[in-house]
DNA sequence: GGGTTGAATTAGACGTGTCTAAACTAAATA
DNA sequence: TATTTAGTTTAGACACGTCTAATTCAACCC
């Protein structure tokens, strides 16, 4: 049986591989999971005998097809947790990553399936992130493009922000800028700063680069991953 | 911060207090958690060094109030979660225990609250064990009979079954012996065998004394905490 | 090509929770 | 009272996940 800490190993792994592509660096992981590379070195190498992944010394690593199953499993139930506690448990859209941090590692097949089927099965959780299908098939990359891509005028839906920093999501949901709202750019500053008007609100909020970054969006008229109604 | 481990030592301390008073012997703890006796020493003097029991050596163990308080958060965390399983993720009432178990250490007390709101602060869980309330104080023990003190003739309402064996409670679902249903007594056999018959259905089943030990009743006329409604 | 530098790895230690084997206690028996 | 016995504790080992300090590697630059 994989311990909570290999399984959290596994997802840090795949998201830093989604983000960058393989192969993952040592440090970049122990910077993402708050340990020393030393750490992330000697469990990495018990990963590798379990054939969760394969490494290039002083390279980096990726993870091999059931390294990828694990962290997908696991990537599904965090976020079928997340889309559960925000409609049926009336968490607020900002407050359910640590609870469902806390759960993912815990929870049986059987609980997976009944979540999902309270959920109706959906696609995204209520970040915009897809939820992996019951089967762990690799989820196609939508290859969405950033906030940050787009300039002054640009019509935006914003389609997911990242779940990895709680302030900025408090910032965001405060700010209504959340999955399935419409935007638009009204000003793009020196560093990057931008500014949108919220279509819906009318209201502007300005957003620093890095958070800009972090932002999916798409054109109004294309298709999508459906966006989760977001109630908060 | 206390592990998961020493919040199941608590846990188990508390039930075999609950069961048979102080003091616990090591041999009891050891049994009730599947760990050799060395292992429950050693845990045992580190619960104490911390102030959550107190110990007698070769004699036994003792929660202090602190060491119950934690039992009680954590039996509390269980059993709203059996409640909250069997009302709104349509477990049946067999099923809930292991998967209380595994999430009862990993809700914070945010999620605590929002399942309790949820059930609208049950007292009692599926099996009809009473859940303690939010401040954590002591339950009064309600000091139920158990269903093999009575005899033939006697008809009984069952307000608990134990959670203990999940074997026994399929069996007992089963059976339709579950809490709030009224039963009669029809035979009593040699070594305790009692034969029952349930009023609503009049399907009559024998049960093991060791499993009538388990069930608490009382007289149909009397007070008792509020039974669930169990929907298997 | 040799030196510098930043990252990765090895070496060695520690705390936690578990085990088995051996020693000890205390209560019951003779 | 001496002995047996059942149960408890101590002693010592091990796996896991983590750390710091020391070493090694690879890439880059003059």
């Amino acid at each position: 049986m994989l311990s909570d800490v290999m399984e959290d190993y596994l997802k840090a792994i795949y998201s830093l591989q989604m983000e960058h592509g393989p192969p993952v660096s040592t440090s970049s992981i122990a910077e993402y999971l708050g340990k020393t590379p030393p750490t992330v070195t000697s469990m990495v190498g018990k990963l590798e005998e379990r054939g969760l992944l394969e490494r290039e010394k002083y390279k980096g690593v990726e993870l091999t097809t059931e390294g990828e199953t694990v962290a997908l499993e696991v990537l599904r139930h965090h976020r079928l947790l997340e889309a559960y506690l925000t409609e049926h448990l009336d968490y607020s859209w900002s407050e359910v990553h640590e609870e469902a941090d806390a759960l993912e590692h815990h929870i049986s097949e059987e609980f997976e399936r009944r979540v999902a089927a309270a959920l109706g099965d959906p696609e995204v959780d209520p970040h915009g992130d897809p939820i992996p299908s019951a089967d762990l098939t690799p989820p196609k990359s939508a290859g969405l493009s950033t906030l940050s891509d787009h300039g002054v005028g640009d019509t935006l839906v914003v389609c997911r922000v990242s779940d990895r920093d709680p302030e900025e999501l408090e910032y965001l949901s405060e700010a209504g800028v959340t999955p399935g709202t419409t935007i638009e750019i009204t000003d793009v500053a020196p560093f990057g700063m931008v500014t949108v008007r919220v279509v819906d609100s009318g209201r502007e909020q300005s957003l620093p680069e890095s958070v800009a970054q972090t932002i999916r969006v798409r054109a109004p008229d294309e298709e999508c991953e459906d966006e989760s109604v977001s109630t908060v």
